[in-house]
DNA sequence: GCGATTAGTGAACGATTAGTCAATAATAAT
DNA sequence: ATTATTATTGACTAATCGTTCACTAATCGC
């Protein structure tokens, strides 16, 4: 009953996932999401209401049912870096991710944040 | 034969160490660097010449004699997840300090960086 | 004293930041 | 065809970004 939205939601919040992920929260801007999603700013702010929100709902949507891919480590490795301290909805769904497997998520997160370091030699 | 400095080269880089380690490189602006440290903007160029030297002078002197603490944790996560993957002396100086030991600082890295989700409830 | 050299000062720069908004367009229901 | 509703567009804003620089100040050797 109103005019049809011309974007994939899923598409546009992957492209936007892989650059929170690979260039962080501070580090990713909102014309590099402009560029990388195809939206323009309007529609961009029109769809996800601000950068923060956009984020979390990145962040809760690989919560809902998480796969440790690097993707999703550097993502939340960016969430508890940039955000969780002063973000409790940020902080509380790391904690929804993590669980009681801190042991394991420990190994997982730093194995990967390692990993970015030898890749280009 | 010349003028003194008045300021305390090592307070001043222990400021920006602090706050390099809980902001983040993005996350730390010019103006955070002046207030934190009382330096104005000029001398703070004059003494190190850019944001980016700056924290490559930090990291290179954590390096030299690294010892795994919180506040120096944070800063390699941060070289790591900021930096390194743009930044080939940045990326030596995290690989100088991991060495052999990646699976130690693995451990490290992810324990410290969850660490920051507990603290805060 | 006088140069030479380096440090401190802070206004100013162009670029970029996150976010807004009035205009236009497309759909569905009546 | 008209109206209601929502989407797209991109120019715009105020603030902040990292950096520069002309100026002044303080020390040194002479």
């Amino acid at each position: 009953m109103a005019r049809p939205r011309e974007f994939d939601e899923a598409k546009v919040l992957a492209s936007a996932r892989q650059l929170f992920a690979s260039n962080g929260y501070h580090g990713t801007s909102i014309d590099d999401l402009v560029q990388a999603t195809g939206l323009l700013r309007g529609s961009l702010y029109k769809a996800f209401g601000s950068k923060r929100n956009l984020f979390e709902k990145i962040l809760a949507e690989i919560a809902d049912d998480f796969k440790a891919t690097p993707e999703s480590l550097d993502l939340l490795t960016v969430a508890l870096k940039d955000l969780a301290a002063v973000d409790k909805p940020i902080r509380l769904l790391c904690l929804k991710i993590v669980g009681k497997n801190s042991k394991t998520y420990a190994n997982l997160l730093g194995a990967n944040l390692l990993a970015k370091m030898k890749e280009n030699k």
